[in-house]
Order: structure tokens, then sequence, then C-alpha cells
DNA sequence: CGCGAGCTTGACGTTGTTCAACTAGAGTGG
DNA sequence: CCACTCTAGTTGAACAACGTCAAGCTCGCG
């Protein structure tokens, strides 16, 4: 984790989460926001947000692909989802509670703005349409984890394996060939299976031609079959 | 699903909806939403709210339990959780998208009160005291979603089952000796496994002296024993 | 070159599903 | 009052899915 040296309050014209949650919030109070804010670099498998600790501030990741993990009490890993910026995180439950329910981490070079959770909290008291679109986007991300948790509850490997393909490619990487930042470990924790299992049905997928793959490159060549396997589980 | 008559307004004064979601709103704004809503009774089965369908109305639930239960295409049927009342419903979605991502249904006698969602959200444009308040109340209950989440997707059935039966104990029917208003295919969409396995699983615990069930009637006798085994999956 | 992390494969036992048969109780109509 | 039927619950056996383990592979890096 490197402490980046904070861009000029200008350039931040350009920045998504200026453009979009601050719509409506004057020049002034975002002045604010941005004295509060520290702009930090993190590498793969650094802990943005640690599960279980306090949140003091609210995460706008502007570059870089992160996992949403749960750890349970004997240190077995669940990913709950996978986002790619920008994204506000540190989410739902930012009004509700004080500890993070998961941890937020990255799996690739992200840069993100730590922003003060009381400064923000108190100008969205004061602005109801601020509260309004925290709330849109805080919550975008919860609608992925529900559908893989649905996946999860009545799937076999095959389907969920499909799923979270088609996730990737579609709504991450944004292409039917990329450069997997995840390791087969993760996509088994993603997929709530063993790695061996994760392992045996991407080469499955390979033999019939489904997929390509080669350890880090997956190129998806049948996408309609793979909603096929996707759909009857 | 028979409409009720409406009770005269000061009856809400002591409805927690008006008590603790209007806390910060006008008498004035509170008569418009009382105007706006509708009061329900629903029998065991009957949908509150059904998935697909544009929602119209925010649900207040008074009286009863609720599933919240997705169909797939297939209409193989999962339960999200289980809740009680009072509660918001309809829930975290309301403003992001205007479809219901998944079916409320009763699983009891039901009464509820159906409040126009245009009517509230222009309230909470103008209110952001209110704003904040409907975004706790209605997240409140997508923990409990992410907590079964978490238990499918690393647990056994036995574990899964002993983590759905400390829940109903405890955040619903709150009592060790419980007459489940679920049916054994239910507690198997719950658990996402199949009714066999569920029945064999509370058979097993009954013959181990952790439960005692007769059909409808479950009493936990043992409830440390339930917890390591939900504790060890 | 050798080490280690991540990846891969196959064998084997466990867990869970499916299917078919059976039981118990509630409701219905002669 | 007794079939009849319908629904929910239960049991066991056969079979498929999945996890675990052990062994070996590959590639990047010191």
């Amino acid at each position: 984790m490197i402490l980046l040296d904070k861009p000029p309050l200008n350039d931040c014209e350009h920045c998504p989460f200026k453009q979009l949650v601050c719509e409506y919030i004057s020049e002034e109070d975002f002045q604010l926001l941005y004295n509060s804010s520290v702009q930090l670099k993190f590498r793969r498998g650094e802990n943005i947000l640690k599960q279980g600790n306090r949140f003091t501030h609210i995460v706008f990741s502007s570059k870089g692909y992160v996992k949403l993990n749960y750890e349970n009490e004997f240190g077995k890993n669940l990913i709950l989802t996978v986002v790619d910026s920008p994204r506000l995180l540190g989410g739902i439950n930012v009004f509700n509670d004080d500890t993070n329910m998961f941890s937020v981490t990255a799996i690739d070079e992200c840069e993100a703005c730590l922003i003060d959770i009381n400064v923000l909290k108190n100008m969205a008291l004061k602005n109801s349409a601020l509260a309004l679109r925290l709330l849109e986007f805080s919550t975008s991300m919860f609608r992925d984890s529900i559908i893989n948790f649905i996946s999860l509850a009545h799937k076999h490997v095959n389907g969920r394996v499909a799923d979270i393909l088609i996730y990737l490619s579609e709504k991450i990487y944004k292409s039917n060939k990329f450069i997997l930042t995840l390791t087969r470990k993760e996509l088994s924790e993603f997929a709530g299976c063993s790695q061996e299992n994760i392992i045996n049905t991407l080469s499955r997928f390979h033999k019939d031609g489904i997929i390509c793959t080669n350890v880090k490159i997956i190129e998806i060549l049948d996408k309609s079959r793979l909603a096929e396997i996707s759909r009857f589980g």
C-alpha cells in the first residue's frame, strides 16, 4: 500500500465519484470531502478494507479489480463477488453498522480514494439527493452477490463455473478473451467448491470446445453453450 | 388476500412504521402517506410481492411471518431468508430498480400496509433523515441473507440445517420450542438441498437428542451441540 | 540450477440426489 | 361411518457429484 500524492483538486473534475455521486453538492462541500480524503495505491493481495475493522472511511476505487471476501473462523475464505472500478466500496452497511462485514482485497493493481465517513455522513444528513445517490451506488454490487448466492444454492459446480465465467467476461473484463487476475484457489472460493473441482471443470469445458484456457488466459468460444450449462445447472 | 378496513389515522400512533421510520416527518406528510396506503390481510402461501413485477408499493408488514423466495426459470424455488414482523419489505432495491428481484410470500396469517412508492420517494427526496432511515430499515434483512449465503457456500447440510434451526429459534420464533410454519419442502429450499436430506438430517438430530421433533413442533434440546455442528459445517 | 507457488491429474471414500414405496392425517362424498 | 383421495412426511437403495489426498508438473525467480 502506497500513499500517493493527492492529485490537484481540479483533477477531480474528471473523477466519476465527483461527477456522479457529488452531482448535487456545492463546490464548497466538495472541497471539504477533498480535504478529508487520502489517495492510495494497492498491490494484488493487499487488503483495502479488513473484515471486522471499524470503518472510518468510505472507499472510492478509481482503478483496478477487487474481490469482496468473507473469512470464517477456521480461516476458510469465500468470495462474495468481484467488481471493477469505478465503484463505491464499504458498502451497504455504511449507515447501519460500524464494522465491515467482509474484506475488500485488490486482485490487481488498484488505486482508491478514502473519504472520511463522518464528513460524508453529515453531508448526506443535510442533502437527501446525495443520500439517495449514495444508496444507489452502494447497493449495485449487492445485486451481484445475490445472483451468485442463488447460483450457489441450486446449481452444481458446472453451472456455477459457467455463471462465474459469464459474469467475469461480461461485467468485469468486458471481453470474451481475458487475462484472469484470480488464482484457481480464488475461483474455487468464488464457486464454493474445491480447487481441484474448478480445475477439472475448466479443463472439461476446454476439451468440449466451450472455452480455451492457458492458465491465466481464458477465451470463451461458445457462449451460447455456456449459457445453456448455466441454465441447466 | 383480503382488503381490510383501514384503521383510523390515530391508530397509527402505535405503529412501529410511524414511530421509527416516520420519526422525522411532519403530521401533514404522514397524512399523505396514510391516504396513499392500503391495509391487506394474507393467508399462508399468498404472494405479498411477486418476483418480476414492477413495484408500485413498499410493504410494511405489521403481523405474521414471511419468506423471501426466488424462483428460477424451471420453477425451482430458493428461500433467501425468512423474517418476522414488523418489517419493511420490498427492500434494498427500492430506489435502484423497478422490478422485484424476488417474491415475498406469507408463511403465516399476515397483515401488511402497502404504501405508494412514489409518494414515499418524493418525501425522501425532500427529507434526508427519512431517506437514511429507509436505508437502514431496508438493509437489515440483507445481512441475514448474507449470513445464509455464507452458510450455504461452505457448509454441508448438517451445518446448514443447524444454522437454520438456530436462526429460526433465535430470530424468528424467539423460543427454543416452536411450531414450524414452514413445510419440509420449504426447509429444503432454505437449505439448498433435497427434501429427503432435510428429513434425514432432522431425524438424525432427533435420534442424537439434539432436537425433539413431532412434524411441526420442534424443540431445541441441546443448543451448544447444535452450535458446534453449525461451526464444523 | 534449485526452490516454491500455483496448477493439474487420478484414485477413493463421503455426501447428497433421485426414485420408488410406504405411512399418517385431513377433507370429501356416498 | 367408511372408503377414497390428496397432501405432507418418511425410509431405504442405487447412483452421481464432490472433496480429499497424494503425486507430479510448470514456470518464474533468486
